[in-house]
DNA sequence: AACTGTTGCAACCGCCGATGG
DNA sequence: ACCATCGGCGGTTGCAACAGT
């Protein structure tokens, strides 16, 4: 398919925009709403390529972002997803309410790594639960997951179970407003039965029940549950790590420490 | 004051998946 | 099934502001 020209060949403008750009932009979107980006700027009369109309409302204009420094609980909040999610950028923003992606990324860029790196080569390298120096590589390898956490506080390694389908090593991280639990098990999730997630779904669990989402996913789309807060990620063909949040943590650290053979369940 | 190096951030680029004809 | 188009995403760049000399 051949490539539509770019906006300097279309004699659009590129470049930092104009608080006069930008009041247009604003004002058209508040009367007419951004359903089509590249319609946008002709019909507004903007000499700008839908694109960079699209770019500058969702990361400037819009009326819900929220301006100004990071919080130190925000900083903490994306070092704890990154560890989650890696470079997702986007699937990070959905859970800062006011902050876009390409902020965050950009906050992770200048300061977070810097950060974790100054932590790494401090007598304090270990965040709670989390080394730095994982944070770091991960970004060179993205996501995966089965690196071992077993030496930080509050990580709990558990030696792996014959079963396949135990869990090897439950981890758990905190900071000051989240508190996460990394489930690493040897369970290929995509074998598991129906029985299994049934088991799940009919727990005797109220408060989980409020929290669970079935999402799409090609593993087990219609028995997955996971929190607003759990992503759910295959990591390769032998493995896949389930990560909770503290509104559930007790119910996924039961569920899959029934079988014994574990330890003690952590403090949290 | 002038120059140079560094930092932070807004914006761009290229790719990809979804969608519709 | 194929192709065109669009929106969205992550990586990267350009440049203004700032810090250091």
């Amino acid at each position: 398919m051949v490539r539509a020209p770019c906006c300097e060949k279309m004699g659009l403008k590129k470049g930092p925009w104009t608080p006069e750009e930008d009041q247009i932009l604003i004002n058209y979107i508040k009367l007419y709403g951004h359903g089509n980006w590249r319609a946008l700027p002709k019909q507004a009369g903007l000499l700008r390529c839908g694109k960079s109309c699209r770019l500058r409302w969702t990361n400037y204009l819009r009326p819900d972002i929220k301006r100004g420094n990071f919080t130190r609980e925000e900083e903490d909040t994306i070092i704890n997803l990154h560890e989650m999610l890696g470079n997702r950028w986007s699937a990070i923003a959905a859970r800062l309410p006011g902050r876009t992606d390409n902020e965050i990324k950009n906050v992770w860029h200048t300061h977070l790594k810097k950060r974790l790196k100054q932590n790494h080569g401090s007598n304090d390298n270990k965040r709670q639960g989390i080394d730095s120096s994982q944070d770091i590589k991960k970004e060179q390898e993205p996501v995966n997951f089965l690196s071992p956490v077993t030496d930080s506080p509050g990580c709990r390694p558990v030696s792996p179970p014959e079963s396949s389908s135990e869990v090897s090593t439950v981890t758990t991280s905190e900071n000051n407003s989240n508190m996460c639990m990394k489930i690493e098990t040897h369970q290929d999730f995509s074998e598991i039965d129906e029985n299994f997630w049934s088991e799940v779904l009919s727990a005797d669990n109220s408060s989980m029940a409020s929290d669970f989402q079935v999402v799409g996913s090609d593993l087990q789309p219609q028995y997955l549950p996971i929190s607003p807060l759990a992503t759910f990620e295959p990591v390769n063909d032998y493995g896949s790590n389930l990560y909770v949040s503290d509104t559930n943590m007790d119910f996924w650290y039961n569920l899959f420490t029934r079988a014994g053979d574990l330890p003690e369940q952590p403090e949290i």
